[in-house]
DNA sequence: GTCAAAATGACATGTATAATGTCAACATGA
DNA sequence: TCATGTTGACATTATACATGTCATTTTGAC
């Protein structure tokens, strides 16, 4: 039917759209980070340790969906730059907290805020309701998908 | 303003989808390719072969929009693996013309025919209008987000 | 037709992101 | 205390590209 292949046209365009959308975001957080001396990978810690507070590598890379192995790398790096510090960790002597230092916490603030200033140009010819239903909509796919991914492994 | 920020944020959630979703549509072309002896590169060459007919390396590269030495690379393997054969080219007797095997034809057509049976069922619990719409934000975010980060390079 | 410039394939090397594997130190709980 | 799990550190491998260079061949301007 007419409709049914048009709209499955418009999902499958919808779908494929994710990699050029997903690399113009990185670009342009990319080109946000200029001159700040953090790296994209630095920034995801940083945003992580400000949006959900102070946590170890292991809790880190559980939110980020990275193996630890590289989150470990991540965080190492991102300490030897002194935008984070390690705090002792009663629960664990092994395995320090990680927090923001006060440079870091105004470094990620500033960035995350400028970002949001862009976001919100992005929105200004968009309407409310559109943008629910395109992330509605996103979602719905996403889950499906990683559904059928996930029951053939 | 409540309404603003609310915009600003489900954008923010769209944009940051853009991964995940990627991430499970390629895990799913993935795990349709087990079986067929098919990478997920050499079906791409082969997927732009069979939508856009035959072509050169360089052409292809074009359109995939990655480095032309690199799908050098994926080509010869799709050649090594007997799915796509060289042709001469009248109008560069360097430059052979890829063009897909029967074997590479079936192969691909059944892939693709497969991967749209999957979309439409997808879209079963989405309007129509409602993928329209999605389609055309995120579209438009990415128009937004290239014109950004090309500004600043 | 000649000759410089462009196109092409082949090859080598570099880079970013991440997964995987292994080990030893330490922590935890039965 | 002893088995088991957690953590950090380190090494290796994989993927997906980009970059650079070279020799050959083709093409286009004259």
């Amino acid at each position: 039917m007419y409709n049914v292949n048009m709209k499955a046209e418009h999902l499958h365009r919808l779908i494929w759209m994710s990699r050029p959308l997903m690399q113009a975001a990185e670009a342009c957080v990319e080109a946000g980070l200029i001159g700040t001396n953090l790296s994209v990978r630095m920034r995801a810690v940083l945003e992580i340790l400000d949006k959900y507070g102070d946590q170890t590598v292991p809790e880190l890379a559980a939110r980020l969906e990275i193996k630890r192995q590289y989150v470990q790398i991540m965080c190492n790096e991102t300490l030897a730059s002194g935008f984070i510090e390690q705090r002792s960790n009663p629960r664990h002597k092994r395995s320090p907290i990680l927090a923001l230092t006060d440079r870091g916490s105004a470094v990620i603030e500033e960035i995350i805020s400028k970002e949001m200033k862009l976001v919100e140009e992005l929105g200004e010819n968009l309407s409310n309701e559109d943008v629910a239903t395109a992330l509605a909509v996103v979602s719905a796919v996403t889950d499906s998908l990683k559904k059928r991914a996930g029951e053939s492994e």
